[in-house]
DNA sequence: TAAGCTATTGAAAGCGCTTTCAAAAAAGGT
DNA sequence: ACCTTTTTTGAAAGCGCTTTCAATAGCTTA
């Protein structure tokens, strides 16, 4: 979300400039020491015990020279690479920005560095990537959602750790990550229903996305448990971007439905929709009461600053890396659950019709 | 901007399952078509001439086996990794974002892979990330603005081709993108004067960073030409943020400072005071006329849709890419200069005081 | 104290490619 | 036709690391 902001960050600070003029090698390190190479590599990757004296000095020597092991030949002797592939949909995008930026931070603490591809919500796109990223010899791969069949992803699992969001689905090298998007939608409907709500109308993303029909399910069991006619002419389809929810808001309009409050699957169709109510003459709360899903920092500076039912996106790039690095380490991650929270702003009120 | 989109994109779709199942390397190349591993080398990357029979018969070989060339063998042997390096600021920044998917878009049709990391504002952080970039042997790095001095990208720019963006500067290896951050700012004072205003406040962003300086000069050197009374009580900072545009704006207010219109050095901003106006009682645009700059996605979809200045960072990051294959090519990229237009919506109206 | 183990270490091969260097082939000159 | 120059090709070394495999050293046990 940021295009400024500092942050202090602890570096690591290099010898810069000694180290760009001079790279120094494994072996150069192991003569210094007075040591093999195997040595220095077992001490690296702490792959064998090795006596505590050498492995002190060779530590310090390593110091000295700042030495810094080269990827390119680690990974072709059939090392670690410590880079971790990471395949989102758009490298823009405000939604999954967030993920990359907690899966940036915490790999970063862990010394991996992040590779990222974009697979554009196309499948056969997505698997271009992730071949890419296995050519590049990357030690695991993080997926954010995408069209890929489960079976792709637990395949892939037998060859190199996959941490994947956005579904619930295990198997060997394979841990996924997920929301409860329906527990999301449903808080939404109960906050509007204790607002006296009755007729809601529901902007869906589009269901090919396992989180929209997710979100619908939930909407639509709870609004069923509260005894609301589940309406079919209630429910529109956009493409979880502004213009489609511009677009599916407009279609409610046009159709004369009757509703009181709007639930929007995503936060960005929240904005459109409340452009078309705008234009429509209607006022958000006072005519009708709206609430988003995700809660992107944006909203809470929109007019009037948006109600949305908030999981931490940057939460979810955290623990899929946290996930990736234990399996990494052949221990095995929790599994934690993202909870949903609503945070209610000024875009929704009591009912008075 | 988007949480989905299906774009269609050509793939070259390749046998993937094959490819995966047996890697072929370069020798199983040369052993089936009956030449040497030299000879492959040089047909890979036209490093010298070889016979048409020659070429042909390998190239043919090649496309049988599936052969791709592995990148990090490449790499150690001191051959082209076909990865170029960006240094961003904020990976889910709202604003570079759109320079990011112009770069991988571009980058993929020559057959580079990005390296997307972060400086995050901070020198020394933008400094490691650099180092690390070289250390992974990337073929080129192309820098988005951030706060290293002019020298050191120059002295990087001895050692590997640099692209970088937000600033004007030359050096061997080294060629520079910018936008006309002073045009754009003019661009939008003649904009406001044209509809009567002459009491422009303007939000400026921190002035360490180039461009903001350069829309602040520009705003100035405009309001001066037109022969406003350039009031310092006129000019407030923000972070680039919404938070700091709303902060700013209050202190505005607050400050009870005389004014009918407003520019912000960018959209962000623009939101945040849009809200602190509200909060006040203000009306946009009839109390106050308001513009944004850089015109994110998102500004058509404010409440009212923000006027702003347009400069296509996506074609930015397309330019730089294209900028950086050119030098890889051993050629000279033209000077492209990246112009900035005013996109007029319905924040901003004529003066009526 | 000898035999039998185990914990450390080093030598050397090899990952898949690029790149001298020199040999072989083709072309040119007289 | 013969010798020189130029072009095309191959052999081999090496990029910096990991990893068998075997050797050495250090302990145990009887």
């Amino acid at each position: 979300m940021n295009k400024n902001s500092n942050r202090s960050s602890s570096q690591k600070t290099m010898p810069v400039e000694a180290a760009v003029k001079q790279r120094s090698t494994l072996g150069m390190v192991a003569k210094q020491a007075g040591v093999s190479p195997s040595t220095v590599s077992r001490i690296l990757n702490g792959t064998a015990k090795v006596s505590a004296e050498k492995q002190a000095l060779v530590t310090a020597v390593i110091e000295q020279l700042g030495f810094r092991p080269d990827p390119a030949a680690r990974s072709l002797a059939g090392g670690r690479t410590m880079s971790i592939g990471v395949l989102t949909q758009f490298i823009d995008s405000p939604y999954y920005g967030e993920a990359l930026r907690g899966i940036e931070d915490e790999l970063h603490k862990a010394n991996y560095v992040p590779l990222f591809v974009s697979g554009h919500w196309n499948e056969v796109e997505e698997q271009n990537r992730l071949f890419m990223l296995q050519e590049r010899k990357v030690d695991g791969i993080i997926v954010l959602t995408g069209k890929l069949s489960d079976q792709t992803l637990v395949e892939m699992a037998a060859n190199i750790p996959v941490v994947v969001t956005g579904r619930r689905l295990n198997a060997p090298g394979l841990f996924s990550i997920d929301f409860d998007n329906s527990e999301g939608a449903s808080l939404a409907v109960r906050h509007l229903h204790a607002l006296g709500h009755s007729r809601i109308a529901f902007i869906s993303g589009p269901l090919d996305h396992p989180d929209a029909t997710e979100r619908m399910q939930g909407f639509k069991d709870e609004a069923e448990k509260k005894g609301f006619s589940l309406d079919d002419s209630l429910i529109v389809f956009g493409d979880y971007q502004e213009a489609g929810g511009f677009r599916a808001m407009n279609s409610l309009l046009d159709a004369r439905a009757q509703f009181t409050a709007v639930l929007a699957a995503n936060d960005q169709m929240a904005y459109g929709a409340r452009l078309a109510l705008h234009r429509a003459g209607l006022r958000v709360p006072e005519d009708i009461s709206l609430i988003g899903f995700d809660d992107l920092p944006h909203s809470a500076f929109t007019l009037p600053p948006l109600t949305s039912v908030r999981q931490s996106v940057y939460e979810i790039g955290v623990s899929a890396s946290k996930a990736m690095i234990d399996i990494l380490n052949k221990q095995s991650p929790p599994s934690r659950l993202v909870a949903a929270e609503l945070v209610v702003r000024e875009s929704t009120r009591i009912n008075r019709r």
